[in-house]
DNA sequence: GCAAGGTC
């Protein structure tokens, strides 16, 4: 059987139908590995990498004194797999196979995952021949040819691509367990640090040090304004910028009538139609469109999965010859892009355009297939399939032309000139609004002719600091300077968001992102310079060409590190503490408004707050929203009154929640709950922040004393106000409650939150748990519950008021679940049967149940029901137990019915009234008893 | 818990 593996299941089922036909080829698709069975082949695809490198075990702790992040320079280093399935499912075919082809793809990266695949199969099976296809374009030529003329797997270039891994792990991992260690950071504020994650960032921090140091210097642009034919024209001089006030004035003083034409210059401009779509290209294309690169390149993976548009991860800007474009047009003849198709009919260049990088391994980014707005669905997914498609015709359609003019003017000494363009030929503008090129008509101007001076403008100006990079604009920049991959480098932007290094977009460096950075840059250098992905590339070249071995090239990469540790471990006491002491910046909003020391966001758990860190001394806080909705943190602009920074919650996925001034709205939210108080009045909540006091609590705590003179007040109108307080804390309590029982107790629906109901609730002055148990089920239709769910939460409220009152009234908790599982949670329920009957219908014994009715009715001023013993219970309920089930025992018994002796002297129509028994089973019983009885 | 590189 011949095995031929493949990068990836897309190119498997590719080469499967190229070389059988599709309608021969069997698929079987088991969870995560599909194949593809034809004659006596099988086709694979792999999930690109299927093994990771990680280091031997042993180094898990990273607080380990044995094996500190210097101990990860020169641990052993294994190969894990991650894909179980995948390598399963390939060694079971190994071990059949008479011939192995690795059929992954033609890149270093390619080569090295098609070692890893032989590694794998040569642990199952030692004889089999395995071979190599290299294939430039996954067409049915290139893979039948690179099949029959497969060569051997090249281990060099493989052993190039695992430096690479190597490197990366050891130089990562060292250096991200030291600093995080060092700055003392917990699992989930890790600092990370990487070949290519750290110069990235450096760029970011860079840019955002020249913002810093940028010196805005003034100039001054002149303009004139003329007219032709009636038409209004601008003339600009063409000094450009002025730098100099002086020499502006000079030239706008000199500036004069009469405007005399000198010059009239027409020419001619090609406006070349772009290149092909690679990786980078789209994410810019997309950025354009508002598309972050991150969703764009998730939006574009699916409309590959789909069939839409060729391979979305690719540095290719030539079409291949295999891209029939006459052809291929022909599927946009009819549907969504009819008209345009027709027009690229009719523009057809002779040869597409090509950019200047060509690989082998996948084609530029194309349309595979038609599609219409429907067939797509999401709106973003369409805006970026239209753009790929529109490229697509831009670069088969001819260039666009245009005709130039340049009008030269002298207005009095100075000279100022006009340029205009217009379109001869649109070419691929007609179908890519993409990049808009406006014309500028100018009315005709002859030599020597005289214009009228309407007005001239001098307009002082700014230098500008350069710009914050967009995630485009760095993604371009990564790969002018071959940090990452196609497939990484939205990645990477990712990830520096993630670790907290970066915000916003435009990009700015966080104050953690900027010291981890300043940090490397003064004792790990290389880490932070993209000269060191240069070097690797360099010695990856001599591996992968012979020149060199990958022992020398990583014995010589952990020296270098080693040496960098010498220097970071010599000052680890003064950068931990300058990492601290940043990181504290990061989370410092302003000044305390009751002792004037720095506020700080503080977390404990999930729950976080603004504390004081004058703390325990001052003891001032402020709540902040729990950070399930997103983890608090300090934004730039401060608030006006209080001098704090706002805040804001950040969660993935989730718009961020603008809490504003941590006191401003802790201020707002508290007001409520003043007002509550009856004698309190806005002017009076004013007059108790400026003291402050800022809640309820807070006004309680302060004691009588205090808060008299705080407020100027006599001692027993304060304490007027604390009961107040006292009174509003406790209502607070209770709507919290009932807060609780609601969301607890409805389930919430599409204009129905938990928070609606409860404020209907409250409205309707069913304000705690309590009322609600007393409520009127059709009171509560108006909090949009149907008729059944107010039942049954008005029951809930009930039996949780009843189960609360019993722990009041002291009934043990375990012995009050039995109770409540019986049915009797009513304290006067609970009182008003016959222990006996509660016995049967509990377990518990009559003692115990004694006692507790006598608690029960004491605390609601109740007789007691009567007190019988152990053993009168056991005498009288024996001989019934003989004679009936316990189904029918135990209504006799809680209307106090449990001994034969009783049962014979009872009454049995009343017996029926009070049981519901049948008068016959009464009777039947009661023959028994006498019988028992007489005996 | 760490990197970067594949791919889904």
């Amino acid at each position: 059987m011949h095995l031929i593996i493949a990068e990836k299941n897309i190119v498997a089922e590719r080469v499967a139908a190229f070389l059988a036909g599709k309608a021969k080829v069997q698929v079987t698709r088991d969870g995560a590995a599909a194949h593809y069975v034809f004659d006596d082949t099988v086709v694979m695809g792999l999930r690109g990498h299927v093994v990771e490198v990680d280091f031997v075990e042993g180094y898990n702790n990273w607080r380990s004194v044995e094996h500190p992040p210097r101990s990860l320079i020169n641990a052993d280093i294994i190969k894990k797999p991650t894909e179980k399935k995948i390598v399963g499912a390939m060694q079971k075919f190994a071990k059949k196979a008479t011939r192995v082809t690795i059929a992954t793809d033609y890149d270093t990266e390619g080569e090295l995952i098609g070692k890893e695949a032989y590694e794998l199969i040569r642990a199952v099976n030692a004889k089999v021949p395995i071979d190599r296809a290299r294939f430039s374009a996954i067409t049915k030529d290139e893979i039948v040819k690179s099949i029959q003329e497969a060569t051997a797997l090249d281990f060099n270039l493989a052993a190039a691509g695992e430096s690479r891994q190597i490197i990366d792990l050891v130089w990562g991992a060292s250096l991200t367990r030291f600093l995080s260690i060092t700055a003392h950071r917990g699992a989930d504020s890790i600092l990370s640090v990487g070949r290519v994650q750290s110069p990235t960032l450096a760029m970011i921090v860079d840019r955002e040090r020249e913002i810093e140091a940028f010196v805005p210097t003034k100039y001054w642009m002149l303009s004139l304004a003329t007219e032709k034919a009636g038409i209004g024209v601008e003339a600009r001089h063409i000094h450009g910028r002025f730098t100099d006030p002086a020499e502006a004035k000079a030239a706008y003083e000199a500036t004069k009538a009469p405007v005399k034409v000198t010059d009239v210059i027409t020419g001619h401009k090609i406006d070349r139609a772009p290149a092909p779509l690679d990786t980078t290209a789209l994410i810019v294309g997309a950025s354009r469109l508002g598309i972050s690169a991150s969703y764009a390149m998730n939006r574009a993976e699916d409309l590959y999965m789909r069939g839409f548009i060729s391979y979305p991860r690719t540095d290719n800007t030539v079409y291949p010859k295999s891209l029939k474009i006459a052809e291929h047009m022909e599927i946009f003849a009819h549907g969504a892009f009819a008209k345009e198709a027709g027009y690229v009919k009719d523009h057809l260049r002779s040869v597409p355009t090509r950019g200047k990088k060509e690989t082998t391994d996948h084609p530029p980014i194309y349309p595979t297939s038609h599609a219409n707005r429907e067939e797509i669905g999401d709106d973003v997914s369409w805006k970026l399939y239209e753009f790929i498609v529109r490229r697509f015709f831009a670069t088969i359609c001819i260039d666009a032309e245009w005709e130039t003019l340049k009008i030269n003017l002298q207005a009095g000494f100075e000279p100022y000139t006009i340029t205009g363009g217009r379109i001869l030929e649109p070419g691929w503008r007609g179908v890519y609004p993409y990049s808009k090129a406006e014309e500028n008509i100018l009315p005709e101007f002859t030599v020597g002719e005289t214009l009228p001076l309407l007005s001239k403008n001098s307009e002082e100006k700014e230098t500008q600091p350069p710009a914050r990079y967009s995630q485009s604009r760095l993604i371009q920049r990564m790969e002018e300077l071959g940090l990452g991959t196609k497939s990484t480098r939205h990645e990477v932007i990712s990830k520096l968001a993630g670790r907290k290094y970066i915000e916003g977009n435009p990009m700015k460096p966080t104050i953690i992102g900027r010291a981890v950075t300043e940090s490397l840059e003064e004792f790990a250098g290389t880490i932070t310079e993209p000269t060191m992905t240069k070097t690797l590339e360099e010695h990856m070249g001599d591996i992968a060409g012979g020149k060199n071995t990958i022992d020398k090239v990583l014995s010589e990469s952990r020296k270098m590190l080693s040496g960098i540790f010498d220097d970071l471990e010599k000052n680890e006491a003064a950068i931990g503490r300058d990492l601290m002491e940043r990181t504290r910046e990061e989370q410092t909003i302003g000044p305390c408004p009751v002792c004037g020391k720095p506020l700080r966001i503080k977390r404990v758990g999930s729950s976080q707050f603004i504390g004081c860190s004058g703390y325990p001394d001052c003891t001032f806080n402020a709540g902040l929203p729990p950070a399930t909705w997103g983890n608090a943190v300090k934004m730039n602009e401060v608030c006006e009154i209080h001098g704090l920074n706002h805040v804001q919650l950040l969660r993935k996925g989730a718009p961020a929640w603008k809490i504003g001034c941590p006191l401003c709205s802790h201020i707002k939210s508290n007001t409520d709950a003043f007002l509550l108080m009856p004698a309190m009045t806005e002017e009076g909540v004013r007059k108790l922040n400026a003291a402050h006091i800022y809640t309820v609590s807070e006004l309680i705590s302060r004691g009588p004393a205090v808060l008299a003179k705080n407020l100027g007040v006599t001692t027993s109108a304060a304490e007027k106000l604390i009961r107040e307080a006292e009174e509003v804390l406790a209502l607070l309590k209770k709507r919290t409650e009932l807060k609780k029982f609601v969301s607890k107790n409805v389930t919430p629906k599409r204009g129905r939150g938990h928070s609606k109901v409860s404020a209907a609730l409250i409205s309707r002055g069913i304000a705690d748990v309590e009322a609600l148990s007393r409520a009127d089920p059709q009171d509560l239709l108006e909090a949009k519950l149907s008729e059944a769910e107010a039942a049954s939460l008005v029951a809930e409220a009930k039996s949780l008021i009843n189960i609360t009152r019993m722990k009041e009234y002291g009934v043990p908790a375990i012995t009050l679940k039995k109770y409540v599982n019986a049915g009797f949670d009513d304290p006067e329920k609970f009182v008003s049967v016959h222990p006996a009957g509660l016995s049967l219908a509990t377990g518990v014994s009559v003692a115990t149940i004694c006692n507790h009715q006598k608690l029960v009715a004491e605390k609601l001023c109740r007789p007691c029901p009567e007190k019988i013993s152990k053993a009168a219970f056991d005498a009288g309920i024996t001989p019934l137990k003989k004679k009936a089930d316990p189904e029918l025992l135990t209504p006799l018994a809680l209307a106090g019915v449990y001994s034969p002796e009783l049962l014979v002297k009872a009454d049995v129509k009343t017996l029926k009234a009070v049981t519901g028994i049948e008068e016959k089973q009464i009777a039947d019983l009661q023959k028994y008893a006498k019988k028992v009885t007489e005996k």
